[in-house]
DNA sequence: AAGACGGGGTA
DNA sequence: TACCCAGTCTT
């Protein structure tokens, strides 16, 4: 048998069972497909029901205020996804009625869509036969047909592109897409494939020749580096000071306390030299009530070294009134969009529960 | 073509 | 730890 029918048969006994691929809206599809993109079905699925409860057709997301979408976004990462798949919703509701386009084309033209979620969209939602290359496909197709091209290059998108044009089943694309990522994530999976159950053991190259543990190739990426944050949590009152991060940097759209990034870590002396200087506290009566251990939060493209600080102030100053916004401190957990970082930190920190509601 | 952009699961 | 996940966007 050839690889798509072997392949149609093992999802035929083997498919998973997924809330997206028991509708036919094109506008489920979308949301999952943003969802999943470099996330795994297990950490998008309670995002995916959450997100279409809140927000359960085109027009309701395009007009729901941002702090809502990043709010429903939370924890998931990636968050220009959010934002994007907003304006995506609204590029639909001006420029296509109010729906998705129904191929490739002009499915890449939406916010947030590139090759592979657009072939998604186009083979899941409208039938179309385009292949929607991801992680799992470039895996199993090295491994099947021994390509060795890095995957994580413009040629290698290319090629496999075109291999998988030849190999999709133009009567049943969707079918065809949706088992090779299947294949990919629950069979052919990156460490300790299941080899000798694999029904295309009997010319997968990769396993014939030994150098399944090889493939796919990956160019090598540069390693981490580092950056320092200290975060204030002041106390005035009831309140404290938050601020949503605007800038093109990580955690776009979500809030956060104070912060001064340093180049290394600061020893406590020059941390009390830092507050001293900062006019973000001058004159503002700051007092440190507690300095954390600095938590490690790993990124894969950064490590972040974070520092919180614990203070009361008895006035605020022109920059916090300035750049920050005021809020009830007992209400900054449920009311606002937080990184993974301070929310964790906040929730599992007996200090920063003291911060939150004092005794 | 190369970096930036999150967070969590797995071996 | 290191790798990788239903990738996309910017420079």
């Amino acid at each position: 048998m050839d690889f798509s029918s072997l392949l149609l048969k093992w999802y035929s006994e083997n498919a998973r069972d997924l809330p997206w691929r028991s509708t036919s809206d094109p506008y489920r599809i979308w949301v999952s497909e943003v969802i999943l993109q470099q996330t795994r079905v297990a950490q998008g699925l309670s995002y995916y029901y959450r997100f279409i409860e809140r927000f359960p057709n085109v027009e309701s997301l395009a007009k729901a205020p941002l702090d809502d979408v990043m709010k429903a976004w939370q924890g998931l990462g990636y968050y220009t996804r959010a934002r994007n798949l907003q304006l995506g919703a609204q590029q639909v509701v001006a420029e296509y009625h109010g729906k998705l386009p129904g191929n490739y084309q002009e499915l890449l033209k939406i916010k947030g869509l590139g090759p592979y979620s657009a072939a998604a969209i186009a083979s899941f939602a409208f039938g179309q036969a385009v292949p929607a290359l991801d992680g799992n496909v470039y895996r199993v197709l090295s491994r099947v047909y021994g390509i060795f091209t890095p995957i994580n290059t413009a040629s290698a998108r290319k090629e496999f592109f075109s291999l998988a044009s030849e190999l999709i089943s133009p009567k049943e694309p969707a079918k065809f897409n949706q088992a090779i990522i299947d294949f990919g994530a629950m069979q052919c999976t990156p460490k300790s494939p299941a080899c000798l159950t694999c029904p295309f053991s009997d010319y997968c190259y990769a396993y014939l020749n030994n150098l399944v543990s090889r493939l796919p190739v990956k160019e090598m990426k540069n390693p981490p580096r580092n950056r320092y944050f200290y975060y204030f949590m002041l106390r005035h009152d009831k309140f404290t000071y938050i601020r949503r991060r605007e800038e093109r940097d990580i955690w776009h759209s979500l809030y956060e306390f104070p912060l001064i990034e340093t180049d290394q870590q600061l020893t406590d002396s020059e941390l009390a030299l830092l507050i001293e200087d900062s006019d973000l506290f001058k004159d503002s009566g700051i007092k440190v009530l507690h300095i954390s251990n600095p938590v490690r939060h790993p990124l894969s493209h950064l490590t972040i070294w974070a520092t919180f600080v614990i203070a009361s102030i008895t006035r605020p100053t022109y920059h916090l009134k300035k750049s920050f916004k005021r809020v009830l401190a007992v209400k900054v957990q449920e009311e606002y969009s937080l990184p993974r970082l301070i929310d964790g930190f906040m929730a599992a920190e007996p200090v920063a529960r003291y911060f939150i509601n004092p005794k």
